[in-house]
DNA sequence: GATTTGCTTGACGTATACGTCAAGTGAGTG
DNA sequence: CACTCACTTGACGTATACGTCAAGCAAATC
């Protein structure tokens, strides 16, 4: 039997979970109940493994991309397909397609977003060093 | 007097508004509500002007990056400080310079995303065109 | 056994973002 | 005047995403 170094817990509870990646039980439960996550049990008790976690954290990165849970069902669902079956693999290809066209008009709105905002900051910045200068020229004077 | 060429019109109504950009009379009224958009009035109908379009166009595109009504709120309101006000050029930099931030952070889990989705595309069609070939043979064979 | 801790479910509440409906007003038309 | 259309406000409803609370169970500890 080998000795393998500490590693990552493969098992969490509800709340090591929650605690380990800042959501709430309450929100984890809710999100199973939505069918994007599926815990094992232990009796009654939720048990989490690595591929739980892993799929957790997609959620979260969706719900921060403003998906709904709906949505970001339909995402995790992408990774579920049968890869035997070829006409799934036809309608995945699709799916995949759309959501990344969706992806990519969410990235031209966020960068004409952030290009506003540097044309704010340089404007600002601008007229900050504009009254600065000012200032200094009248400190001389002093 | 001279003759001007045929503009876009310069006041809409409620439902010009609503209909050119698809949203509903009941969304406007909402963001109105809220604060976002400020109208005129004629009488007690609402008169909206070319900024009040624009204005409108940016709260969309906030609501298309999953911000919320309070967050777009305060998104506009960066364009509304006084220029000549030293001490609010400070805090709107700020402000900008944290907004900037969240949309950077959301732009590195959209590319994330993205990558993911590009990953599964190519295993996709990796794996579309195996099978292809498998039947292309297979067809010879006839 | 009593207490504590950590889990469960179920139900109701809250916040957000509208949709729907009803009642009312004003302007234009026949 | 009656009708139609386009607007208004206000109120209640719906959907989504949880928060809060209560009751219950299991395991560990004193």
């Amino acid at each position: 039997m080998e000795h393998s170094p500490p590693a990552a817990p493969e098992l969490y509870t509800i709340a090591q979970l929650a605690d380990e990646l800042g959501v709430t039980q309450r929100a984890i439960r809710f999100y199973e109940a939505k069918g994007l996550l599926k815990p094992q049990r232990l009796g009654t008790q939720r048990v989490f493994g690595r591929r739980d976690r892993a799929r957790l954290l997609l959620v979260l990165r969706g719900i921060r991309l403003g998906f709904s849970l709906a949505e970001v069902r339909e995402y995790l669902d992408l990774y579920d397909a049968d890869p035997t079956k070829r006409e799934q693999m036809r309608l995945l290809l699709a799916k995949v397609q759309a959501r990344i066209a969706a992806l990519e008009a969410q990235q031209r709105d966020l960068r004409q977003a952030l290009c506003e905002l540097h044309d704010i900051v340089a404007q600002v910045e601008g007229a900050l060093d504009h009254t600065r200068q000012t200032t200094g020229a009248k400190r001389r004077a002093k």
